[in-house]
RNA sequence: GGUCCCGUAGCUCAACUGGAUAGAGCAGCGGACUUCUAAUCCGCAGGUUGCAGGUUCGAGUCCUGCCGGGAUCGCCA
C-alpha cells in the first residue's frame, strides 16, 4: 500500500464532504494538492497544503479553511490526530492501528512492494548507450548505461510498458574507419607485414580477431578487389564483431537492451525513412533552403557559406535551424537521428526518454525541436544527460588517455569491482552531476562505501534470521503468517519510525519514476540501512530491544517480521538498481 | 561571444519538481565491543543555499541580470 496515497484519498473525500454542505465550490481545481510526510516528523505523518491551495477559491484565509477540512478528517479511524499549522498546513497524524498494517502489506507483497501501477501501461523508449560500434565500451559509457537500464527497470516497476533499445550508428564515416581497420587486420591474417596502425585508423587489438575471422571467411578473395568491393563486406562484419563485443561488455553488467536499431536501415530499406521524414517536414513547411549565419566568435577555418537544407528548428525552440545535409550530399547525423526518432513515434512510442552524455548536451534543444515536429508535438522526449565521470584510486586522479588509446574499458572496471558496486555508484548522484569514482573505495567494507552499507544492512538481516533459527528452530520469515503477528507489540519510538520510513518506499518508487531520477531510490536505501543500523545498536544498549528475545514467541516474531520487511524493502530497491542483494558479507 | 549544466557546512553531496526550523556522509572532537558480525552505532560542533533584484500566502527550487566552474558551438557521431 501506499501511505500517502491512501490519505489522499481521505483528504480529497474530505474535500467532497465540504463541497457537499457548501463551504466549498463544486468546480475545484484541485491539481497541486499534495499528501506528503512533513519535514520535521514532529509535525505529524501526512501533511497537506490542501487548504492554502483552495483558499483563494472558496474566497476564505487558508487557515479557516483548514480548520474546517480538520474537523472533517478528525473523524477518519485511520487518523489519530489532526492539526492546523503554520500559513494553513494540515497535519495528520496517522493512528497507532494503521502502521502495522503497512507491515502486512510488505510481508504480502514481498517483491512486490512497491511496484505500482501509476505508468497504467503506457508505452515508453528508453534508449541508451548507442555508442559507436567501433570497439569496446569504455569507462565514460558505464554511466549512461547503467542509467538507462536502472532508469527502465525503475519504469517497469511503475507500470510502464517499457522497451529499452540501442542505437547502431552504423552508416556514418566512423565505420568506413573501421572497417578499414579491419582490414589491415586481415591482411595481417594472411601474414601481410601491415607495420604500424596509420593515423586515422582504430589501432586497438581487438581488431585482430576480427582480421582472423575476415582471412577465414574470405581467403585471399579480398585482397585484390577494389576498396568499393570489399569495404561493405568488411565493415557489415566489423560492426557484428563490434556489435557482439558490446553486447558482452554490457551483459557483464547485467544490461541487455530489447531493441538494437540500426542507423543504415533508415535508408538501406526499401524506403528511404529519411527522405520520408524530410518530406513530411517539408509539407509542412518546416524545410526549406538558406545560410546559416557563421557561429558567433571565432570563425572556423573551414568555413564556407552555402545554400542548403535546413530545418526551422528555432519555430520549435531552438537557437538557430540546422541542416540536414552535408555537403557531400548525404544526410547528416541530425537527419537520420530525426527519422529514427519518427521511427518510434511510429513504433508507437509518445514518451521517448534518451539517455546520453555529457558532451550531447547542446544537441537536447534540436531534438527536442525535431520530436516535437515531426510528432505534431502528441509526443515527449526527455533527455536524461549524464556528467563525466572522474576516475580515482585511493584518492589519486587515474590517467586516461583517449589519443593513444589507452582509455580504460568497461570491462576493465567492472573486472576489478564487480557489477553490482559500479552499478550503484554510478546511480549515488543525480545525473547531471558530475561523479566521482574511486576503484579503492567502492570496494572498502566501511561506512564510507555506501554500496557496502546498504548491503551490510542487507545481509545483517539475514544474519539475524539465521540466529533466529538457533532460538526458535521453525521461525523463518517467509513462514510467517502476516495476518496472525501480533505487530502491535512493535511499539517502541525507534521500531515505530523504521515502520514508517519503510512506509515511504512505494513513495520513493513513484516519485523517482516519474522524475526519471533513479539516484532517488539509492539514497533512500542509504537512509534505509542507516536506520536498521541504527536499531540493531539499540538492541545492545537496551536489551528489551533486540530483535530475538527467547521468553517472548510473539514479540520475536513481530521483530523478525519487522527485520523482513526491511531486507524485502531493501532488496527491491536495489533489485530496481539492478544489484545483487548480498545475505552473507563473509 | 551563443547555448546547456552546475554553484548548498572545511570536503563530497541530499532536499520527494514551490512548503514549515535547509539535511546526510566524510574530515574534527567526545563516547559505546563478556555483541543478534564494533565491517556498526550514539553525541557535539559546523550555513547570509555564489551575488543582486523579482514573482506569492511561502523560493535552495520559478523569472531577470551579474560572478565563478564545466560541456558544447554549420557538414564529426
Amino acid at each position: 500500500m501506499n501511505l500517502y496515497a491512501h490519505f489522499s484519498d481521505r483528504i480529497f473525500a474530505a474535500l467532497d464532504a465540504l463541497k457537499a454542505d457548501g463551504t466549498l465550490p463544486g468546480d475545484l481545481d484541485a491539481r497541486s494538492i499534495t499528501a506528503e510526510p512533513p519535514r520535521d516528523p514532529a509535525h505529524g505523518d501526512v501533511a497537506t497544503n490542501a487548504a492554502m491551495v483552495l483558499a483563494k477559491q472558496a474566497k476564505m484565509p487558508p487557515r479557516d479553511l483548514a480548520e474546517k477540512l480538520a474537523a472533517v478528517l478528525g473523524e477518519d479511524d485511520d487518523i489519530s490526530n489532526v492539526e492546523v499549522a503554520g500559513p494553513g498546513f494540515i497535519n495528520i497524524r496517522v493512528a497507532p492501528a494503521f502502521w502495522p498494517r503497512v507491515l502486512m502489506s510488505v510481508l504480502q507483497q514481498r517483491g512486490d512492494f512497491g511496484r505500482s501501477g501509476i505508468g497504467a501501461g503506457e508505452a515508453v523508449n528508453v534508449e541508451y548507450v548507442s555508442a559507436n560500434p567501433t570497439g569496446p565500451l569504455h569507462v565514460g559509457h558505464v554511466r549512461g548505461a547503467v542509467f538507462g537500464d536502472a532508469l527502465a527497470a525503475l519504469l517497469e516497476f511503475s507500470g510502464f510498458n517499457v522497451t529499452t533499445e540501442y542505437y547502431v550508428n552504423d552508416a556514418g564515416a566512423q565505420v568506413d574507419v573501421l572497417a578499414r581497420s579491419a582490414y589491415m587486420r586481415y591482411r595481417e591474417a594472411l601474414g601481410h607485414d601491415i607495420g604500424d596502425i596509420p593515423e586515422g585508423h582504430y589501432p586497438g587489438d581487438y581488431l585482430k580477431p576480427v582480421g582472423e575471422m575476415l582471412a577465414e571467411k574470405y581467403g585471399e578473395g579480398l585482397l585484390e578487389a577494389d576498396e568499393t568491393e570489399w569495404l561493405p563486406l568488411v565493415r557489415a562484419d566489423a560492426i557484428d564483431a563490434m556489435l557482439m563485443l558490446i553486447k558482452d561488455d554490457l551483459a557483464a553488467l547485467d544490461i541487455g537492451q530489447d531493441v538494437f536499431f540500426s542507423e543504415r536501415s533508415l535508408i538501406d530499406g526499401a524506403t528511404d525513412k529519411v527522405a520520408v521524414t524530410i518530406d513530411e517536414l517539408r509539407e509542412r513547411g518546416l524545410i526549406y533552403e538558406g545560410r546559416l549565419p557563421p557561429p558567433k566568435g571565432r570563425l572556423p577555418d573551414d568555413w564556407e557559406d552555402r545554400e542548403q537544407t535546413l530545418f526551422r528548428a528555432t519555430e520549435f525552440g531552438d537557437d538557430v535551424d540546422r541542416a540536414l545535409m552535408k555537403s557531400d550530399g548525404t544526410y547528416t547525423y541530425f537527419a537520420s537521428d530525426i527519422a529514427y526518432h519518427n521511427d518510434k513515434f511510429k513504433r508507437g512510442f509518445r514518451n521517448m526518454i534518451d539517455v546520453w552524455g555529457a558532451d550531447h548536451g547542446g544537441y537536447v534543444k534540436r531534438m527536442q525541436a525535431a520530436v516535437k515536429a515531426v510528432t505534431a508535438g502528441e509526443a515527449a522526449l526527455d533527455v536524461k544527460i549524464c556528467q563525466l565521470v572522474r576516475l580515482f584510486r585511493g584518492g589519486e586522479p587515474v590517467k586516461m588517455s583517449k589519443r593513444s588509446g589507452e582509455f580504460v574499458t568497461l570491462r576493465e572496471v567492472v573486472d576489478e569491482v564487480g557489477p553490482g558496486p559500479v552499478r550503484f555508484m554510478m546511480l549515488y548522484r543525480k545525473n547531471d552531476a558530475p561523479l566521482d569514482f574511486d576503484f579503492v573505495k567502492v570496494t572498502e567494507q566501511s561506512r564510507d562505501n555506501p554500496v557496502f552499507y546498504v548491503q551490510y544492512a542487507h545481509a545483517r538481516a539475514y544474519s539475524v534470521f539465521r540466529n533466529t533459527l538457533e532460538v526458535f528452530p521453525d521461525l523463518k520469515p517467509d513462514s510467517l503468517d502476516p495476518v496472525k503477528l501480533k505487530l502491535s507489540l512493535l511499539e517502541s519510538e525507534e521500531e515505530l519510525s523504521i515502520v514508517k520510513k519503510i512506509s515511504q518506499f512505494p513513495r520513493v518508487v513513484e516519485s523517482s519514476a516519474l522524475a526519471h531520477e533513479p539516484h532517488r531510490i539509492s539514497f533512500y536505501l542509504h537512509e534505509l540501512a542507516g536506520d536498521f543500523h541504527s536499531l540493531w545498536n539499540r538492541g545492545k544498549e537496551l536489551p528489551q530491544l533486540r530483535f530475538i528475545n527467547d521468553a517472548d514467541r510473539d514479540l520475536t516474531e513481530a521483530r523478525i517480521a519487522l527485520v523482513s520487511s526491511i531486507a524485502e524493502t531493501l532488496a527491491n530497491g536495489l533489485r530496481i538498481l539492478g544489484v545483487q542483494p548480498i545475505r552473507e558479507m563473509r
